[in-house]
DNA sequence: GTCTATGATTAAAG
DNA sequence: CTTTAATCATAGAC
């Protein structure tokens, strides 16, 4: 029950945003301490241990975050330079890891004030009643365990929750698929032009690989699935494709005939125009030289 | 809402 | 490791 209201704090987190704390202490303060009936707890606890490991696995618990999914991303973001970027998601699931992470934190600070501030109450209670009735000191002590029983399966409630958090924060965050966004234009002009420039054989090299995704923004296994898809697609439909080949083909042409232009008129300035007429024959030949690999 | 485009993932093959 | 082919899941257009 308890357990349920963190959890929906963490749903809230990683659904919209950070959710106002749980006024959980309310909820101790009037628990029956039944003295019968809590020894059949478990300290030992093979559970708990999963749930701390992957708390620890993924930063939340344990020391002040640094780790390599920071490390990756600052990697990522240097790579990438230009703005639009994947990254920026990246920051987006480290903020709200944080979050997880700090309610975590305070939650579990607030348990653990609970617990000795209980503990105290209950000291006192018993002291006071000692006044009236002997209390040996087992009883005490087993006061203060069931105490402390009580507040460890708490504790490991909000571990459980916060494991639960994190799992979907990483399925929403870490599942690209979910996150697909379309590359940028110019990215997309990037590649198309390598793609139709290289129509015979349009596989890149990894240092091909590499500079088109620099020159885009991505990383390289992006390329790779960009020009995976392309090929697969292109191939099944070429009918489909036949206008922008013929664009990047023409555009590519105009770019070499400017060029061309460019190296000419130092030589001799007569003949600048009439590129683009030759340029369209040119793409037709790109265009139909890859016969071995249209079928 | 549907439909298409598209990036990512997967299994299988090399 | 790479690739293809199929598929998933979403973005974006309508």
């Amino acid at each position: 029950m308890l357990g349920q209201t963190v959890t929906k704090t963490f749903f809230k987190l990683v659904n919209v945003d950070l959710a106002c704390l749980i006024p959980i202490l309310s909820l101790f303060f009037c628990p029956v301490l039944s003295i019968r009936g809590v020894q059949e707890e478990d300290p030992p606890d093979p559970q708990i241990m999963r749930l701390d490991n992957m708390l620890l696995a993924e930063g939340v618990s344990g020391p002040e975050k640094g780790g390599g999914s920071a490390a990756a991303a600052a990697a990522a973001a240097a790579a990438g330079g230009s703005p639009t970027d994947s990254s920026i998601e990246h920051s987006d699931y480290r903020a709200k890891l944080a979050q997880i992470r700090q309610i975590y934190h305070s939650e579990l600070e607030k348990y653990e004030q609970a617990c000795s501030e209980f503990t105290n109450h209950v000291m006192n209670l018993l002291r006071e009643q000692s006044r009236t009735r002997p209390i040996s000191p087992k009883e005490i002590e087993r006061m203060v365990a069931i105490i402390h029983r009580k507040f460890s399966s708490i504790q490991m409630q909000l571990k459980q929750s916060t494991c639960e958090a994190v799992m979907i924060l990483r399925s929403r965050f870490l599942d690209a698929r979910r996150k697909r966004r379309n590359f940028n234009k110019q990215a997309t002009e990037v590649l198309n032009e390598y793609f139709y420039s290289h129509l015979s054989n349009p596989y890149p090299s990894e240092e091909a690989k590499e500079e088109l995704a620099k020159k885009c923004g991505i990383t390289v296994s992006q390329v790779s699935n960009w020009f995976g898809n392309k090929r697969i697609r292109y191939k099944k439909n070429i009918g489909k494709f036949q206008e922008e080949a013929n664009l990047y083909a023409v555009k590519t042409a105009v770019d070499a005939a400017n060029v061309s232009a460019q190296a000419s008129q130092a030589n001799s300035p007569a003949t600048p125009n009439s590129g683009t007429t030759c340029s369209i024959s040119s793409s037709h030949n790109c265009l139909l030289q890859p016969t071995q690999y249209i079928q």
